[in-house]
DNA sequence: CAAAAAATATGATGAACATCATATTTGTGC
DNA sequence: GCACAAATATGATGTTCATCATATTTTTTG
C-alpha cells in the first residue's frame, strides 16, 4: 500500500468525525449517536469500534475538527478584507453575528454551539473544547485592534458566543436579529478602533 | 381542607420542581432523571406523572424555577448597595462573574448554564428559556446605568453568560479565574458610568 | 487469480430510561 | 377509630443506545 494516498480506513475515518462534528453542533453532545453518525457517514454502526476506541473518543476529534474547520471558514472569510485596522474585526463580527448564523449551527462555531454543555464531558472532550476556546481568543485577538489588547479579546470571544447563543434561543425572529444587530452595534462602536 | 396551607401534593411538586432545577444546572437537561430527581425529593419514580404531565413539563417548570430562584438571590445580594448610579453595576458584575460562580452552578443563572442547550428542545421548555433570557436581559436593564440603553443591556447579558460559561469550561484554574477577570475589568471600564 | 490481511457488516447484549397501570399507604371528615 | 379519598410506592413495559464478538466483504500482495 502507497503511504502516501490515504488509506480507505483513514478516508472513513475522517466521514465520521466530519459527521459527529456536524451532528454535534445540530444537536449538542447528547444528540450524537453512535448509530446516527456511522449511518450518515455511509458505514453500519457495528464498525464504529474499529475506528474509534469510545465515543467520548470520537466527540473529542470531533470538536477539534469543528474548531479547526469553523476557524478557517471565517479566517477565509475575513482574511480577503486587509484594510485599515478595525476593518478586520468589522468583517469578523458582522460575519460571526450575522442573521444567517442564527439558523446555520452545523457548520458554524462550536464554543457557540456547545459551550454550556462542555462542562462535565469526559476528560478528553473538556480538553478539546478548551481548546477550542482557546483558538476562538486566537481569533478575536488576530483581528482586534491591537492596542486593547488580550484582556479585551477574552471579553469579545465571551460576548460573540453568548450572543449567538441567545439568538438561536430567540429564534431567527425580529427580537433575536435585535439582539444580534445590538450586540453588533456595542461591540464595533467600542473596539473597531 | 384548608385552603390557604399547601397540600401535601403541592409540597411534593415544589419539592421535585426545586430538585429538577438543581440537576439541571449541574449536568443540563439531559442530567435530569426522572428517577434520580424523585429519589432527591425523597419521593420514589413511579409517582411522578401524578405531578406532571411529562419529563418536558417537569423541565420548562424547573427553568423558570432556576430563573426567579437565581434572580432573587443576585437581587438581594445587588439591592443592599443602593449608593451612586454604577454602584448596583459593579456589585452586579462582580458577583455575576466572581470566581465562586466558577464552581456553583447549582444556585446560579441557568442561562449560563444551559444557554447552548436550550435550542431544540420541547416547545414548552423553550418558551421557558425565552423567558428566562428576557429575566436576565430585565436585570441587566435593572442595574445598568440608564444613559447605556437597552441596546447595551442585550450585549452586557450576552457578555456575562457567554464569559460564565467559558470559565466553567477553563475550570477554577488561573485561565479560568483571568477570563472572569478580564470580562470584569472590561465591562465595568466601558459601563459602570 | 489465489491467499492473506484489512475493513466493514450483522446481530446480540446489557444498561439506562420515560412512561404507566395497579397496589399500598397516608391523611381527612364523621 | 372507621370509611373515603388523595397521594405515593411497586413493578412492568417498551425503547434507545453504547459496546462488542463474530461473520462477511473488500483490498492488497505474491
Amino acid at each position: 500500500m502507497n503511504s502516501i494516498a490515504p488509506s480507505k480506513k483513514e478516508q472513513s475515518h475522517q466521514r465520521i468525525v466530519a459527521a459527529a462534528a456536524r451532528a454535534m453542533r445540530r444537536s449538542g453532545f447528547k444528540g450524537v449517536s453512535v448509530a446516527e453518525v456511522m449511518k450518515e457517514a455511509g458505514l453500519t454502526h457495528g464498525g464504529f469500534y474499529a475506528h474509534f476506541a469510545s465515543r467520548d473518543a470520537l466527540l473529542a476529534e470531533a470538536v477539534s475538527h469543528a474548531s479547526r474547520d469553523s476557524a478557517t471558514l471565517i479566517r477565509n472569510h475575513v482574511g480577503k478584507q486587509a484594510g485599515a485596522e478595525g476593518e478586520r474585526f468589522r468583517a469578523y463580527v458582522n460575519a460571526y453575528l450575522s442573521d444567517t448564523q442564527i439558523e446555520a449551527c452545523e457548520d458554524g462555531c462550536p464554543v457557540a454551539a456547545l459551550c454550556s454543555e462542555m462542562r462535565g464531558q469526559a476528560p478528553e472532550v473538556m480538553a478539546s473544547s478548551r481548546e477550542a476556546i482557546h483558538s476562538l481568543q486566537q481569533l478575536v485577538c488576530e483581528v482586534l485592534p491591537a492596542h486593547h489588547g488580550e484582556q479585551a479579546s477574552w471579553m469579545v470571544a465571551a460576548t460573540l458566543s453568548g450572543a449567538l447563543q441567545m439568538a438561536r434561543v430567540m429564534g431567527n425572529t425580529p427580537q433575536g436579529r435585535a439582539l444580534l444587530a445590538s450586540t453588533r452595534a456595542e461591540l464595533l462602536a467600542r473596539y473597531a478602533d
